[in-house]
DNA sequence: AACTTGTGCAACCGCCTATGG
DNA sequence: GCCATAGGCGGTTGCACAAGT
């Protein structure tokens, strides 16, 4: 039924050459951003367009930040994950300079290793039962689930004094996200009835994130760190 | 030196949503 | 309201390189 977004036997795939990033550089900065379906062709790259937008988002753009990520950074993406769960477009958008793409990577590679050794489900930041060596997870759901704000009960194990630095703002578990979810609340017009549950108000909360992405990271990000 | 395993990252795929006719 | 299309998103893959044996 659906049409695919290029011919794709007319198109090269695989990494990017020098030439084809120049070609792609020179038309967006005389035509600007938009129209990805047609912009291969009039920019003369044998790719779809798809795959345009994403060089340009992810390794083109000229305001990308690139390198490694600093410490604040990574705090944020985890209190932020803590908060959103996967959506990378959305935790990217508060870091400026930084690509959804990036942000997945580094969660990958980095941040869901470190709340591991931590042990800090990644899924759900909250504390494992056991000793982190005991139960490295051979995948957890690759990180599948959707939201990562589980509401499963776990009590907190206090002798785990490995939880600090980068998840130490979830060192109260269900209490400090509830306050973030608090803040994020207010911070948005919402149609939620007053006596909603914190699940339905997570859930408000959400949808109105996904619905204005817009909103400024500066004030964004002062509520989170209230 | 050769091989294996692990890691990081760019890119692709498929689905979902928004939009316009 | 329905349909087609473009754009956007998250999950996954594949490759290059590094580290370990």
């Amino acid at each position: 039924m659906r049409k695919p977004c290029c011919d794709k036997q007319d198109t090269n795939k695989g990494a990017w050459s020098k030439q084809e990033d120049q070609k792609l550089i020179n038309y967006i900065r005389k035509h600007g951003e938009g129209c990805w379906r047609t912009l291969p062709q009039a920019a003369g790259l044998l790719r779809c367009g798809k795959s345009c937008r994403l060089r340009w988002t992810n390794y083109l753009r000229p305001d990308l930040k690139r390198g490694n990520f600093a410490e604040d950074e990574e705090d944020l993406i985890i209190k932020l994950h803590a908060l959103l769960g996967n959506r990378w477009s959305l935790i990217a958008g508060r870091l400026p300079g930084r690509t959804d793409n990036e942000v997945k990577n580094y969660w990958n590679s980095h941040l869901r290793r470190k709340l591991i050794k931590m042990g800090i489900d990644p899924n759900n930041h909250r504390l494992t039962h056991n000793l982190p060596r005991l139960q490295i997870p051979q995948d957890s759901g690759s990180a599948t689930s959707s939201g990562g704000l589980k509401s499963d009960t776990e009590p907190h194990n206090d002798n785990n004094q490995q939880a600090s630095d980068a998840a130490s703002c979830l060192e109260d578990g269900p209490i400090a996200l509830a306050d973030l979810n608090l803040d994020l609340t207010i911070s948005f017009p919402s149609s939620t009835a007053p006596n909603t549950t914190p699940e339905e108000k997570q859930k408000n909360t959400e949808s109105n994130l996904s619905k204005e992405p817009e909103v400024p990271a500066a004030s964004f990000t002062l509520l989170l760190f209230q």
